[in-house]
DNA sequence: AACTATTTATAAGA
DNA sequence: TTCTTATAAATAGTT
């Protein structure tokens, strides 16, 4: 009972490939949702692990977009689902251009008082531009924050051997 | 003829959401294939754009795994064409950490050298340093150079309304 | 799992 | 479309 082999010694075989494996498989995972939210396109990624375990994400759906690589004369859209679908995809696509909107106005200020100063050098007002540069900041931390919640969100999914990232699911939201 | 609207006057309406598509296309069809061949696994992606194109590309071969996925009792690897599969993404894998390798060795070399020189500071050996930065660059430059043409030979492909990544093109190695 | 150094992807502009 | 470049994001290595 205590010579069976290296199992009994060493439980992770601490295999690079298999970290590579994981980290890359959240990294796709997460550039397909993307992809579809920004530019509004339906999207299935397959992967088949090493150990023959199945992944699978999409969005709005995985299976029905692989349904509709099938069946090419039923497009996704013109189901009720697809509607739906339609409807959320829009919603968060809207959400993250706000926020970017937000965020290049953020940084045109802050140019903009920067140069400001640097032309009329009396009154230097460091507090002007510390303040532009908290506002800066704290809206990149904002949108940080949020896209590392949907990344642990996404992580705590991963155990299930088939992990489905669908359209209802709260952890489709970038920004 | 001559008033039928802004098409004739504009025939690309300069839609940022079609680019950011396009290069994010190819961005992901590029990681999903290096997923398969850095980890041996099977991969397959579905994208239907927008315009409701469909676009897909798999690792060693999309139809492969899309049928699988449905069909989870008949593994790939149990055809004759998943066991040639499998020596092909084997064969791709160690021709990357093989270059891996002598890029690490290169970039040990290097530094070896540079500690050398400031230890000892008589004998500055420029010329030594030199040519291993020399050797650094240029091995670089060939990975570089090979990624390239790969991406160049996708993007030749791009045309195709459904584009197929499949094994045994020429354009799936990467390095 | 978390952190950092580095590499890579990509948005914007030409 | 392709190329360039500045910036943002992904990830390999490490703890």
């Amino acid at each position: 009972m205590a010579s069976y082999g290296w199992k009994q010694h060493k439980a992770k075989p601490s295999n690079k490939r298999r970290d590579t494996f994981s980290k890359r498989k959240l990294g796709l995972f997460n550039k397909v949702t993307e992809l579809s939210i920004l530019c509004n396109a339906k999207t299935a990624l397959i992967i088949t692990s090493p150990n023959k375990n199945l992944h699978a994400c999409g969005y709005p759906n995985h299976d029905t977009v692989i349904k509709h690589f099938f069946d090419k004369e039923n497009p996704v859209i013109n189901t009720e689902k697809g509607k739906q679908d339609e409807y959320t995809i829009e919603t968060s696509r809207l959400q993250h251009e706000t926020i970017q909107e937000r965020l290049k106005e953020e940084k045109n200020n802050l140019q903009a008082v920067k140069e400001t100063n640097n032309s009329s050098s009396c009154l230097p007002s460091w507090w002007d531009h510390s303040i532009d540069d908290m506002a800066l900041e704290s809206l990149k931390q904002f949108k940080t924050s949020l896209k590392k919640l949907k990344l642990n969100l996404d992580a705590s999914l991963q155990g299930k051997e088939i992990h489905m990232n669908s359209c209802s699911s709260s952890t489709s939201n970038i920004i």
